[in-house]
DNA sequence: CTGAATGTAACCGTAACTGTTACGACTGAC
DNA sequence: GTCAGTCGTAACAGTTACGGTTACATTCAG
C-alpha cells in the first residue's frame, strides 16, 4: 500500500460523473459514488472538496443537492486532476535533515538533485496532460465484459 | 517530509563516493558518507546494501574495510540508481480497496488507470536515464562557492 | 588477539493516509 | 415553517512506512 491513492479516487469519481450525467434523470450524490469507489462518502466528499476548489466540479447543499461537472470531459486533463489533488508534495522529496555544508557533495547535492527532481515532474505533467477525463470515460467503457 | 528520500540519499552516496575515490589513500566507510549525508551509518549501510544487490557498489569487510564504486561513475546512471532503491512501489497507487466491479466505472478503472500510470513511469524512467553519477559530480562541483 | 568496520535484527517516534463517526449548515419539497 | 436529505468539516482510530537509533554477531588486516 503505497503513499496515496487521491489521483486515482479523482479520476474514478470524475469519469463516474461524466458517465453518470449522461441520464438526466440522475443525481450524483457522494453516497452513490462512495459505493462504486467502495469507500466511505466522507472520503469522496473530502476529494470532491479539492476538486471544487480547482473548479473542476460543483456542488449543491440542502435537499436533492449533489454534485456536477463544472467543465466538459473532453477539456479536463489528468494533469488537472493531478494539480487539484496533489498537495505541492513533490514526487520526490530532498534529505530529511539537510546535508553537511562543510562538504563540498553535500553542498552542491540538494541544487543538483532539485534540478533533476524539477525535469522529472515536468515530465510527469507533461505525460498527465495527454489524456482527459472523456479518454478515460472512453477507455472504460471499451473494457466492459 | 512527503514520502521517502531513499533515492536522493542513494545519489548523493554515490556522487560522494566519485569524489573520494579520487584520493587514492582514502577509505569510503559508512561513518564518513553518514557525516555527508547528516544521517546514522546504519542508514547508509541500509542504502548501500541495496546499490550492492544492484552491482553498483562493493563492499569490503574485516578491518581497513570499505565501500568502493564497481562501475565508472559515468556508466551510472539514475535509472540504475532508481531501480536499485525502488522497491517496486509505483509512483502512483490504485484504490486500497477494489473498486465495485458491477459498476461499468470501477470494472474498468482500474486496467485504464495501470495503463496511464505505465505510461507516466515510462516517462519518469527515461528522463532519469539522461543523466549519470558522472554528471551530477560534475554539477555539484560547478556549484562550489 | 585486537580493533575497526560491515551486516542485520529489533525497536521507537513520527508522519501521513484511509476510514469512520458525529454533528452543524444548508435548502428544496411539502 | 417543518422536515428530510445532503453537503461540509472536525475529530478520532487503525494502519503503514520511513528514518533514526541501539545492539550485537561477523569478518579480517595487522
Amino acid at each position: 500500500m503505497s503513499g496515496n491513492s487521491r489521483l486515482c479516487v479523482a479520476v474514478h469519481v470524475l469519469t463516474w460523473m461524466a458517465l453518470d450525467r449522461r441520464d438526466p434523470a440522475a443525481v450524483a450524490t457522494s453516497q452513490r459514488i462512495a459505493v462504486s469507489v467502495n469507500t466511505n462518502p466522507v472520503v469522496i466528499r473530502r476529494c470532491l472538496g479539492q476538486l471544487r476548489e480547482a473548479g473542476l466540479v460543483q456542488s449543491r447543499r440542502g435537499a436533492g443537492a449533489g454534485w456536477s461537472l463544472a467543465r466538459e470531459p473532453e477539456s479536463i486533463t489528468l494533469l488537472d486532476v493531478y494539480l487539484a489533488v496533489g498537495d505541492d508534495e513533490p514526487l520526490f522529496a530532498l534529505h530529511h535533515s539537510p546535508p553537511s555544508q562543510s562538504c563540498p557533495v553535500g553542498f552542491g547535492i540538494q541544487p543538483a538533485l532539485r534540478q533533476v527532481f524539477g525535469r522529472l515532474d515536468e515530465a510527469v505533467r507533461r505525460e498527465l496532460a495527454t489524456t482527459t477525463i472523456a479518454d478515460m470515460l472512453l477507455d472504460v467503457l471499451a473494457r466492459q465484459p
